[in-house]
DNA sequence: GCCAACGTTGGC
DNA sequence: GCCAACGTTGGC
């Protein structure tokens, strides 16, 4: 089991949107390198649910639902089905994983751009102890 | 709202 | 296949 970064504008689609949908069809991932990480999701993968704009940071946790399959609309894209878990309260906040120098070589930080990601096992490892009750 | 970074497109 | 122009994203 594995876990990812998915990146969501929160003014398009938000986390307690998806907390209010349970679940839904994650698409809109077109970027190569975004995709390559959509195709190595498989179900019952862990997904951290990121807010860029606003104020960024991790505001929830979903499981992959779904094998990744292309999107019929979009040929280069990509698209998995995800379902609401948790809510990951409080927030881990951008600043926060950019201020510790275990995380420096995270996409998250190196590649803003990136929306769709892979987790480090060092951000795991903090995730479990700052938030045993997510049980990671 | 701005703008840097960077990915994509299209003309050659 | 290169690269300039352009568009988009995301952080501030």
């Amino acid at each position: 089991m594995r876990y990812f970064l998915l990146k969501t504008d929160p003014s398009q689609y938000s986390v307690s949107d998806l907390q209010r949908d349970h679940r839904t069809v994650w698409d809109g991932v077109a970027n190569a390198q975004a995709v390559g990480f959509i195709r190595r999701m498989k179900p019952g993968d862990g997904a951290f649910l990121y807010h860029s704009g606003g104020e960024p940071a991790i505001l929830g946790l979903a499981r992959i639902v779904s094998e990744p399959r292309p999107d019929p609309r979009h040929p280069k894209s990509w698209v998995v089905d995800v379902e609401f878990q948790r809510l990951v309260e409080p927030p881990v906040t951008l600043p926060e994983i950019k201020g510790d120098s275990r995380f420096r070589g995270w996409a998250l930080v190196r590649q803003p751009r990136l929306s769709t990601m892979d987790v480090p096992e060092e951000f795991l490892d903090w995730m479990r102890q700052h938030y045993p009750s997510l049980q990671l």
